[in-house]
DNA sequence: AAACAATATTAGTTATAGCAAACTATTGCA
DNA sequence: TGCAATAGTTTGCTATAACTAATATTGTTT
């Protein structure tokens, strides 16, 4: 399976939950995502290492300009692609939960043409 | 990732060589997926062991009636997925990838409502 | 100050899914 | 007859990505 699925997951919720609360924490992402603590502890250091998070003194995480490139890629295609579930009738929490699974998956090609088709 | 990929591509793939050669073989499936010999073997042995398929004297391997299932439910899935790619612009090729990809991540709502909409 | 709560990390485990190397077994032919 | 090719399996390795349990570390509250 695709090798960046996670760490791509990670970040653009970092970005989401920057959006919404203002800052964010390991255990912020952990809660919101459901995984464990070690589990977020471990996926950061990662993002870290790649240069794609900070983490401050208070264990504050923010985006660095390639990881916030990153998460705004992600997260642009999974608001497409929900909106676009939504219109053809799937229920929010499904199209939230498959515009999740699939914005790894597809292509920039397919992207494409699903923008100029259906945007 | 979703813990079944795995098993329905083999299945799949199965489904698509047996309809295309007669029958299959490991080897065949190696050959065709790019996987080693190693990995087929015990991807099969898995598959054997939850009676999806079954392996004659020859080598030869048959789904059963439950691998069958699953086998032509993931293809339908992959064809409906290619055919409607293609049909808003994507190339064959990247339409089979993406196919291949989504089929697995897709859920049955979701599915259903790109059928209502574009089949 | 001591105790407690919240947060983060470390260590070790599990599961999936791939690989190469090396082995076995069968077949086909020169 | 014997060797080579084909097919399949075993062993042992890698990597990702999750987990639990236990241990820091930090901050607040009594």
């Amino acid at each position: 399976m695709n090798k960046l699925e996670s760490s791509e997951d990670y970040l653009e919720r970092i970005l989401m939950l920057t959006q919404k609360n203002g800052t964010v924490r390991s255990i912020d992402i952990a809660n919101d995502m459901g995984f464990s603590k070690p589990s977020v502890s471990i996926a950061m250091k990662k993002l870290k290492a790649k240069d794609y998070i900070e983490i401050d003194d208070n264990g504050v995480i923010t985006l660095t300009a390639q990881g916030l490139a990153i998460a705004e890629y992600i997260l642009n295609k999974h608001n497409f692609l929900k909106k676009l579930l939504i219109s053809i009738g799937v229920s929010p929490e499904t199209a939230e939960d498959d515009a999740c699974k699939i914005e790894h998956e597809i292509s920039d090609e397919t992207f494409q043409r699903l923008v100029e088709r259906f945007k």
